[in-house]
DNA sequence: ACAATTACCTGTATGC
DNA sequence: TGCATACAGGTAATTG
């Protein structure tokens, strides 16, 4: 579900409620979630550390702690990372930092894919939820035009790319069915074909679809809440799924895309 | 280098 | 109501 502006509104909602606090206490309540640490390493590691920061690289949400130690936390497709002081811990509870001021940090997800990965800070790029992924879409910030020309000479089709998190990372499928809506681009074009006013059009709407994203606090479909537990509200305001015309889905590597095919022509006529 | 398939999990919706 | 099936926002491993 949390693609990078529901990972984003997370690290903001976080990063204004658990830095600067202490950590008692780790409870681990799968051991499957854990990626290169052990339910017995985690906890004294982390043991009366504080939180020195959150931030984001793609999908992923890295929490920087004191002692020299990152916990990368990625959420997958259900996951979900809030603080609270709300007593009750919701079913499929998978993970609790318990902060030494009261109130924790919880890690909740249905299906339990999401994962936890600990990692020495000076090894960050090292980290398995990290190493294949390539640089996060928003820090090209206006050099994105010119990145995108340059990582669309290939033939694979537009869905693929966009998915692919080795060239840009960040986008999922919800936010690349709307990106491609906006710029009116049939996800089955190849990549080399596009015209340049095309990737013009794509590069505009990757910012202003994830911008704008980030500004009403993500989409929530289903499972999606942020920091403070709370839904998104840009579900409304995603046009590809309310255009008038006839929505057709399609089926690439398993995942399905929302084309309009009116508005997303397979073969544009215009340059 | 790329695409397609499968696996990892569980909940929900749908059809019989 | 029960049961089977398909599907869901992600990624990695495997095979072609």
């Amino acid at each position: 579900m949390p693609e990078l502006p529901e990972v984003e509104t997370v690290c903001r909602d976080l990063r204004q409620a658990i830095v600067g606090r202490r950590i008692a206490h780790t409870r681990i309540f799968r051991d499957r979630i854990l990626v290169s640490v052990s339910r017995r390493g985690m906890a004294p590691a982390l043991h009366g550390r504080e939180i020195l920061g959150v931030t984001r690289r793609g999908k992923a949400i890295l929490i920087e702690l004191s002692g020299g130690r990152t916990l990368i936390v990625h959420l997958r497709m259900t996951g979900q990372l809030c603080a609270t002081r709300e007593r009750r811990r919701p079913e499929h509870t998978r993970a609790v930092w318990e902060f030494e001021d009261g109130g924790e940090l919880r890690f909740v997800d249905v299906r339990c894919l999401g994962t936890l990965e600990l990692i020495r800070t000076a090894d960050l790029a090292q980290a398995i939820t990290l190493r294949n992924i390539g640089p996060d879409v928003l820090a090209f910030g206006g050099r994105l035009q010119s990145a995108l020309s340059g990582l669309l000479r290939r033939r694979s089709a537009l869905k693929s790319f966009l998915l692919n998190q080795k060239h840009l990372a960040g986008i999922g499928n919800i936010y690349a069915s709307e990106i491609m809506y906006r710029a009116r681009l049939h996800p089955d074009t190849v990549c080399c074909e596009l015209t340049a006013q095309q990737v013009r059009r794509l590069g505009s709407a990757i910012q202003r679809v994830l911008r704008e994203a980030i500004r009403y606090r993500g989409t929530t479909i289903s499972d999606y809440r942020a920091g403070n537990g709370k839904p998104g509200n840009y579900q409304s305001r995603l046009r590809g799924r309310g255009c008038p015309g006839v929505i057709v889905r399609m089926v690439h590597n398993n995942r399905s895309t929302y084309v309009c095919p009116v508005c997303q022509p397979e073969r544009s006529t215009e340059r």
